[in-house]
DNA sequence: GTGCCTCGAGTTCC
DNA sequence: CTCGAGGCAC
């Protein structure tokens, strides 16, 4: 479809051909995006793309309102998600041999290795690029998707298939296998990529890793295909048949079955074999060809792999030894304050715009106050500290090859009018004064929800994938809604109201700029369906201090309903005061001793400790329910109360809740026998180590103690078990031997 | 009281 | 991704 017969349609004629288009693409999206069944092949999606810029290439205005310009549309939606069938965990990171040293002591502790027993692992070359997950079913390709958060990714299979590295089929492979591995672009091709869209008058890339990513995740697989991605296979993911004993094994299997292996891959027994490996690969880096940012070490046993486990988002069984940081000097142009959600002020360099690890960087964090300075509060210079100051030349990198940070000032190079730089005391967003607790290395507005940035920035975590997750209300629409005079949103509740507002008023937002009759709609459908929530949503999406998603959900587990959430915390009302006041007498006790001209502030710190203290039983027992709940400890609990004990924070809540309805949790999948017991070891245990043992019974879905109590479902006692066995016999609590133990969880 | 370990909060750039 | 700090075990 070419559009040269553009040329003989008048302009009523050209808007009702771009209405058309408009309409097919539209329809086209959301069978690629929704159904993942594409209506229309890419070739013929492009072409229609194609014509319908041509003729907002004449007629401007329509440019804003179609397909094209469609607000909350970035790229990551234009994928379907896909949930991993085992998650894609990262690595955790080390930067000196010591780091090294020490997580090699901590794998021999864990598994409680003799001092000569050997420990293998792998060194191979850490790729930098981009993860994929290959699923093969049946010996074929069906699946391939992006790591994304490490549970969901992307699905970009039909892009994986133009990959020469990714094998369409494998032979003799197990039923079910997932292999992961790396997607990257060599050094040579990356130029010559480079070359060809200067040429073409296209964009060029900062640098390989994302041309990959920018050529992995291209709507048209065509594009892909002419791109020149590379892949290596290191790991896997769900399987029906192991490939091996280790690491070494696995990985020789992967590369029989038709995957490009990394051809530097050794095993290395002890930390000098490892830290020799790092420093000869450190020194190939600049003629392997492709970009690397490190070295990964695996325990190479994967039996052992396996005692090892996981903890929340890494393998205890592996590392990586990255290299050190490309480092570059600029001028630091200026420090602004940003004001976070929950108002911590925290200060941002301005910096000349300068290229670090191949991407221009022109902001960088400065941490906090203390940092700038050069030194804490009390004055004391601190480790670290710099004394910076607008003018002066600093170094600058970027921490794990992406966050800027400021490393260090040439103090040599300062000029002579540079000033330090005086934090503000006031909130540079609303004029609230801004506090910093004692101990701690922020400073935080007071202004709360008054405070326009705090606000702002509540709506935006309320919106957040984590929490709400309203697709259509991305950060970019809440800024604009929040300073919109017809329709404003103040406030979570102020969301559920929007599409009733909207109707009421002559303005529609179907007929504003970056908004469609579609878009619109979509939108009002997309509040529509979280007007039901799942509980721990809410919760985190309140966005209260100290909870996290995963407190969130335990709170959420532990009282089950909203209702009884609200009525626990009223109810714990006056035992939290009296927390906090009994807090208070202590700090102004502590500081008696130091300063006896503070007498008055005891004696008042005393009297509401007294106070506070007359709390009922009942309130009492709520409170200790709340703070001997899984995850949450006094500052958790404190905060929580604080929340909903503010009138106007409370007022905010209640006026959201008229409008959901609240799922309750999700009972933990009952996936083994211990799922959901609370269990205590006690006694020696001669199997495993502690950690181990509670590890093992925590993947199994059991909760592990420490001590016992009523709430106790099993007692694994060892030798030499003392009190607590004798309090389980007491309670009439279950009690194996280590034994049982392991017979019971399959071991 | 001390020392892990994990979570929460804030950070940049594409 | 890193830092600080909360929670919890020892």
């Amino acid at each position: 479809m070419a559009d040269e017969d553009l040329q003989g349609l008048d302009e009523p004629g050209l808007r009702a051909e771009w209405q058309r288009l408009a309409d097919r693409v539209a329809a086209a999206n959301l069978a690629y995006h929704q159904a993942d069944a594409p209506d229309i092949s890419d070739a013929d999606y492009d072409a229609l793309k194609r014509r319908l810029a041509a003729i907002e290439a004449r007629l401007p205005d329509l440019a804003a309102l179609g397909p094209s310009a469609q607000i909350g549309a970035p790229p990551s939606e234009t994928f379907a998600k896909v949930r991993h069938a085992q998650r894609m965990l990262s690595l955790e990171n080390a930067f000196t041999g010591e780091d090294v040293a020490d997580f090699i002591a901590r794998v021999r502790g864990f598994l409680n290795l003799a001092e000569a027993a050997p420990l293998v692992l792998t060194a191979e070359p850490k790729i930098d690029g981009l993860s994929l997950s290959l699923r093969y079913e049946a010996g074929r390709l069906v699946l391939a998707a992006t790591r994304g958060d490490g549970e969901t990714g992307e699905n970009v299979t039909a892009n994986a298939r133009t990959i020469a590295d990714i094998p369409q089929t494998l032979a003799g492979a197990p039923a079910v296998l997932e292999v992961r591995g790396e997607v990257y672009m060599g050094h040579a091709d990356f130029a010559a990529l480079n070359e060809r869209q200067t040429a073409a008058g296209d964009k060029t890339f900062a640098n390989p890793r994302n041309a990959a990513a920018g050529s992995l995740r291209q709507l048209d697989a065509a594009v892909t295909a002419a791109r020149p991605l590379r892949f290596f296979a290191y790991s896997w993911g769900e399987m029906s048949t192991p490939l091996g004993p280790t690491q070494t094994a696995a990985v020789a299997r992967l590369a029989e079955l038709g995957f490009k292996v990394n051809p530097l891959m050794r095993r290395c027994e002890g930390l000098e074999a490892l830290l020799a490996a790092w420093r000869e690969i450190e020194q190939g880096r600049a003629t392997l060809g492709y970009d690397i940012d490190g070295v990964v070490y695996k325990v190479d046993d994967l039996a052992l792999q396996d005692r090892l486990g996981f903890r929340s988002t890494t393998p205890r069984w592996a590392i990586a030894h990255k290299f050190p940081a490309e480092l570059a000097w600029t001028r630091l142009l200026g420090i602004d304050i940003q004001v976070g959600r929950t108002g911590a002020l925290s200060p941002v360099a301005r910096l000349q715009p300068v290229t670090v690890g191949g991407v221009v960087v022109s902001n960088a964090t400065l941490h906090n106050e203390d940092y700038i300075a050069g030194r804490d509060a009390k004055g004391s210079p601190i480790r670290d500290g710099k004394d910076i100051r607008v003018g002066d030349w600093v170094q600058v990198y970027r921490a794990g090859d992406v966050i800027p940070k400021v490393a260090d000032v040439d103090l040599a190079q300062r000029p002579p009018e540079a000033v330090a730089f005086t934090f503000p005391r006031l909130c540079p967003e609303c004029g609230s004064e801004a506090v910093r607790e004692e101990g701690d290395a922020v400073r935080r507005c007071t202004g709360g929800l008054i405070c326009p940035a705090q606000a702002i920035e509540q709506l935006r975590h309320f919106v957040s994938r984590g929490a709400f997750d309203i697709e259509g209300l991305g950060v970019k629409q809440i800024e604009m809604f929040f300073a919109d005079d017809q329709l404003p949103v103040k406030e979570p509740a102020d969301i559920f109201t929007l599409a009733a507002r909207d109707a009421a008023s002559l303005t529609r937002l179907r007929n504003r700029d970056g908004f469609g009759e579609k878009s619109a709609a979509n939108l009002f459908q997309a509040i529509e369906d979280r007007r039901t929530i799942p509980f721990a949503r809410l919760l985190f999406g309140l966005g209260i201090r100290h909870m996290g998603e995963v407190a969130a959900q335990d709170v959420a587990r532990h009282f089950a309903t909203w209702a009884a959430l609200v009525e626990s915390l009223d109810h714990a009302r006056p035992a939290a005061l009296a927390h906090r006041a009994a807090d208070a007498a202590e700090d102004a006790e502590r500081m008696a001793a130091a300063a006896e001209a503070r007498r008055p502030r005891i004696a008042e710190a005393r009297r509401a400790a007294m106070t506070a203290a007359q709390v009922t039983p009942a309130a009492q027992a709520a409170w200790d329910d709340l703070v001997g709940t899984d995850g949450v400890g006094p500052v958790l609990a404190l905060s929580l109360s604080d929340s909903f004990a503010n009138p106007q924070e409370r007022g905010a809540i209640d006026r959201l809740m008229a409008h959901l309805t609240v799922l309750p949790p999700e009972a933990r999948a009952k996936v083994s026998p211990v799922a959901g017991k609370t269990v205590v070891f006690t006694g020696t245990l001669e199997r495993m180590t502690r950690a181990e043992a509670k590890a093992r019974a925590e993947a199994m879905g059991a909760k592990v103690a420490g001590s016992v109590s009523a709430r106790t479902d099993l007692v694994v006692a060892g030798p030499g078990a003392g009190s607590k066995a004798r309090e389980a016999e007491k309670l009439g609590i279950e009690i194996l031997d280590e034994d049982a133990w392991l017979r019971l969880i399959g071991a």
